[in-house]
DNA sequence: CTCTGGCCTTGACCAGGGTCAAGGCGGGCC
DNA sequence: GGCCCGCCTTGACCCTGGTCAAGGCCAGAG
């Protein structure tokens, strides 16, 4: 991990982000890195800049949970209380630019940085509760199926990029990385998505893809 | 579904319940009547005063899953943006008090207020998370042990009920009513818990049940 | 260019939990 | 008190997805 001083880079449209701008430090992080750990004490809010980041819990036995994934934009730690219920990591080269929890207390008074605290605290708990109903309804086919029509919405471009391994996907979704590669091979197979190597993909049926996603 | 104005119950610890009781309807729900609804604006909110409520989500094939149960002093419908995305029913005949979520929005200067919203969305947070590991990475056994866990300590006494039913067990833990069925009697065999009727039970062996749990 | 190691895919087999069906039981109502 | 209906349990069977093992592919190093 290596620090630098933030100058005034163009990174965000919000509020917060700007806030984070000016207060915030720009830290890298490599491939894998731990950005901060489930269990320690959360003081510090982070916005990605580029790269991707990752949020996974893991039980006693070494099963493993990934909680979300983060693009640029996004605000990573903010949702928690006292103490961070998962760990981040980087899933790429990542820049992201952090800020301490108390720094942004001393903007409290300003409206825009609560409401986008507020928000962000508000779309973390849509988008868990959405994943909920992809952990515990759907078939190993519907959860891939979504979670590549997630990317794609997200994307939006022809050539999708996956920025995270199988292991990932398999440990977000609640699969094995056998199944998920199954259900690729299976997707690609009818024709729905095509791949280009193991980490670039396009939709060739977008109505079979949503269909299948449910 | 009745209403009255309510006068000044004794009710809940939190500011939020105080100006709820202040300003809040009583209503009350009979078993299985619906609360609010998918898809529906959010412009109430909601405290359990007695009984209990679910909140649901529904596939278009029928598939259901239950996204939490509330308990007395539990704020209902307070996380979602303007548009609810669970639907919520009574587990049984219950009694609540509602507020529009403008007339809380007058009392939005009230700095105690705004903290147990906040608070209450935290929580929130923190519980469909945790709901989340479950859904992904536990067997059925770990999932029901879990379940009677979570009852168990909420209620703390030596006799524990189940204010819900099977189906409602199985959709929040992504089973089916068979599956629940059989690892409750598992349990039993194996004296981890004695159930006294199918709503009632005792936890006979608190290390085995957490070990189970996770 | 070749070697190598990590990730991904594929296959064969297995088992946990779903499905379908039958019957028990308990609570509410007459 | 007895009946009935809905909920719960149990059993037999099946299928989806997990496990174990082998091999392919690709990128980075030498």
């Amino acid at each position: 991990m290596t620090l630098a001083y933030a100058p005034s880079a163009p990174v965000g449209i919000t509020a917060l982000s700007e806030v984070m701008e000016r207060l915030g430090l720009r830290m890298n992080f490599a491939k894998d890195e731990e950005i901060f750990c489930q269990d320690e004490e959360a003081d510090l809010t982070y916005l990605v800049v580029s790269g991707a980041v990752r949020t996974t819990r893991l039980l006693s036995d070494g099963r493993r949970q990934v909680g979300s994934f983060y693009y640029p934009g996004d605000l990573v730690g903010l949702e928690t209380g006292e103490i961070h219920r998962f760990s981040a990591e980087a899933l790429s080269d990542s820049l992201l630019l952090v800020v301490k929890r108390s720094a942004l207390k001393a903007f409290a008074g300003d409206e825009a940085v609560d409401r986008a605290i507020w928000e962000a605290t508000r779309r973390e708990l849509e988008r868990t509760q959405e994943h909920l109903l992809v952990l515990g309804r759907k078939t190993a086919c519907e959860k891939v199926a979504s979670f590549l029509m997630d990317l794609a919405e997200r994307e939006g471009g022809e050539q999708i990029s996956l920025p995270m391994g199988r292991q990932d996907m398999a440990d977000y979704l609640g699969l094995t990385i056998e199944t998920v590669s199954r259900m690729l091979t299976q997707l690609q197979g009818a024709s729905v998505v095509e791949f280009d190597g193991c980490r670039r993909f396009r939709v060739k049926r977008w109505d079979a893809l949503e269909r299948l996603a449910e």
